[in-house]
DNA sequence: TGATTGCAGATTGTCTACAATCTACAATCA
DNA sequence: TGATTGTAGATTGTAGACAATCTGCAATCA
């Protein structure tokens, strides 16, 4: 009787207009068409929605409690601009998380979704092989979204994606990728081998290890940048 | 020529009116005077706060991404209940970040501030003595508060703030503190040693033990509430 | 009797209009 | 010339109005 996959208009009833234009928003910002540190236009963006102001402006400050966007009083939201400091921090906490997750995963992941796991990081070797950095770049984010999702904690799924799109405002500097993302595969093909042996405490230092050196190469990338 | 403590009118000219009122709300919610689950009426806050209803919406939007209230389609925004179970996801993240705070203030708080925390120590020794819970729950929060400011790390302060409230919103329904506040305090005490010795991964170990403990607590009051 | 329908009041969702503020540029004055 | 002042246009901040939807209750019908 009803549809198995959710309709526009399932989608509409269910979600505000306020929660639809976030997302899109949030979309625009991720995928860099509204610039770094660029202002946002609400009137703007409210014609190219079809809407007036009040749900953009509900949106806008969704963004920012999120930290997408900052907002200075009567000078209107601006896409956020994260420094290396702040991605520092970020990637502080993100280690934590990295290692619980680990950890989880260990103890929690159904045989299916190790093997969905093995699947991406399958699919991230062909794209080294052919050299697809960009491929690779959205395989390896998929690839930390399942991850936390089989961690099973909705709460960290919730924090841990919060964390991961400052780090993403950070990468659209273009600041990302220091050099051997193949390196960073060898290092998945490791985590996957500990949740394959349900070694809890390993998978989390395999884990944690990992988003030690992802942000290595983010330092390496950063100061590449910065000589230029 | 200026005054070093903001007045109103510089809060009024920093903070845009949604800012303020978001403030307000969610102090009504902490404080247990909007009840959980409580349906929230737009009208009804912005009579109170004498705006119209535009501002009070952008700061219900925001609260909503700070999840402390949810908000349903033409039915409006209500504010939200923590189960037990949401509150042991939270813990799983508490804990893994505790364990990084005391790390951090192990490594990087000041002699100065190390006291400041032995000051609060103090003083909930006190309202142990006199049997003062309200006041040592008070004290408790302000000692957390005051640890994860001292690591030094901006965007820890905004996770662990945010989950915080998530507990706080739960201890609201009264399944908080399971015996043996004393207890606690004991665990403080070893932390600030640590933290003296500038112990990294003791002060870490015993942080983390700390929140496992406390999550213990919690169960204990939740098994308690629900037996009656 | 029990379920369904229809209505009134209340509440939310959205839009439009207007006031307050900012920004950029031209005009003025030392 | 350089700094300051003034003004026009654009943008944000807020209010108020109206349409859409929900809720509870009474009336109706099998």
């Amino acid at each position: 009787m009803a549809a198995a996959v959710p309709t526009v208009l399932q989608l509409v009833q269910a979600n505000s207009l306020p929660g639809l234009v976030q997302i899109e928003i949030e979309q625009l910002i991720l995928r860099g068409e509204l610039a770094i540190g660029e202002h946002v236009n609400e009137s703007e963006l409210a014609n190219r929605f079809g809407t007036s102001r009040g749900p953009i402006r509900e949106a806008l400050r969704a963004l920012e409690e999120s930290r997408l966007v900052r907002s200075e009083k009567n000078r209107g939201v601006f896409v956020r601009e994260i420094s290396v400091a702040e991605a520092d921090e970020i990637y502080d906490i993100r280690e934590a998380l990295d290692q619980l997750i680990g950890q989880r995963v260990a103890e929690r992941a159904s045989q299916e979704q190790l093997r969905d796991l093995e699947t991406v990081v399958a699919q991230m070797d062909a794209a080294v092989r052919v050299q697809d950095v960009k491929g690779y770049h959205a395989l390896n984010l998929k690839f930390h979204d399942l991850l936390v999702d089989f961690a099973g904690n909705s709460r960290l799924t919730e924090s841990y994606r919060l964390l991961t799109k400052g780090l993403l405002l950070f990468r659209l500097r273009g600041l990302q990728d220091g050099g051997g993302f193949a390196v960073s595969n060898t290092e998945h093909k490791a985590v996957i081998e500990a949740f394959g042996a349900r070694d809890s405490a390993k998978a989390g230092r395999l884990l944690r290890q990992h988003a030690v050196a992802s942000r290595a190469r983010m330092h390496k990338a950063a100061a590449a940048a910065a000589a230029e």
